[in-house]
DNA sequence: TGTACATCAGTGAACGCGCGTTCACTGATGTAC
DNA sequence: TGTACATCAGTGAACGCGCGTTCACTGATGTAC
């Protein structure tokens, strides 16, 4: 069998992630980290130099996956047709932050890190925005442009604003959308809601 | 004139008011605070009892009379008629939000500080939810289902926060809007923002 | 009107605490001859 | 194969700092007789 023992920095990479993905940078002290991950107080400067830089490190490593497979997805259903289908190309940007932050805690923590550095720039505010915001932007804006060759750019513009603030706000104010509703995130819910934001989107847009 | 100077205690708050909304509470120390308003440290807790109370405080300040200019707008143009112009409704809470953050510093930091509360609750929230969230909520519900009595009292909520997200994503992430914009948020900006939001909007209702 | 005392706003200095970081060290593994 | 030294992961304890808060105090104003 053989599982390997996990390093000291597996172990803190790992733990960062859980949580700073749940409770955002300030929210995590390193006594937090290194208690947590059995570790001394040090190793964090010793392995990661400070703070600041292991974060970066755990945004960098998630990211990479994530960002590929909804930059993918999008290019999929976006790209190669000479008018894309507008309402598959917003289900799967939709559907692609919202639609199964429930299966995957460790999808649902990153994107509650992505969508607070959104809402008020951070440490990682400038590699999400290189890596995946910009990228995604711009397919959409393509798509669009393709699909509804008469709007402005700027229209377009507006309308992926008014799209991924959507998306945004049902992932962030989970809280406040329960007590609004009566009732939680069900998986049942979450299809609903993607269903619902593609809808009014798409009639949105035109 | 008798420009009667003002006490410490009010020093404190229209101090505590500029730097809370401006950087949240977290982002802002007592030492800031009472080094910018020219008194000791201890006066917050002397005046206040504690930094907590104080923000508190300070919301409760602006609360009362933003939400009840911004209830009363929309009770005007969504209550009374048989049918309520949903255009006008939605125009209305929209650019109730968005549409003078420009005119006004202290209204803008407020709505900054809304809007941060909105998306991770915080010190305020409950407050903010009893005295602004809800009774606004209600309202809209109230109009919508009037204007299209044909929709599920669910598919009405979601529509609000389909509105209210896109309303404060604007708000919030002025900093990556602006970026994706290449322009920032002039006066014509914000008035088209509006419009966009009300027909995107109205047309997603259906 | 004068005196004694209470109440109040406001202050300077310090407290205890948690924070990120650093220092001096250990013990294991690798490398050179 | 044995010895000497270098490199490395990891550690325990402490450092300096900024934080919110508290303490003991001053000086001005109000109140009672």
């Amino acid at each position: 069998m053989s599982v390997k023992a996990k390093t000291t920095r597996e172990r803190l990479l790992d733990t960062a992630e859980k949580l700073f993905f749940e409770k955002g940078y300030e929210g995590v002290s390193v006594r937090d980290l290194t208690d947590r991950a059995g570790v001394n107080v040090a190793a964090v400067n010793y392995h990661f130099q400070s703070k600041k830089n292991l974060y970066k490190e755990v945004v960098r490593r998630r990211l990479s996956t994530v960002a590929q497979r909804r930059i993918a997805e999008l290019k999929q259903v976006a790209e190669g047709k000479r008018t894309p289908d507008l309402r598959k190309v917003i289900r799967t940007y939709v559907s692609g932050f919202l639609g199964d932050i429930l299966s995957s805690k460790e999808v649902e923590n990153f994107l509650n890190l992505v969508s607070r550095e959104m809402s008020q720039p951070g440490i990682a505010t400038d590699v999400l925005i290189k890596e995946i915001v910009s990228p995604i932007h711009k397919i959409l804006k393509d798509a669009i442009h393709r699909a509804r060759p008469a709007l402005s750019e700027e229209k377009i513009s507006l309308c992926i604003i008014s799209i991924s603030g959507q998306v945004l706000h049902f992932l962030r104010a989970r809280e406040i959308i329960k007590r609004m509703l009566g009732h939680g995130y069900s998986k049942e819910f979450l299809n609903e809601v993607v269903e619902h934001i593609t809808e009014f989107s798409l009639k949105g847009i035109g």
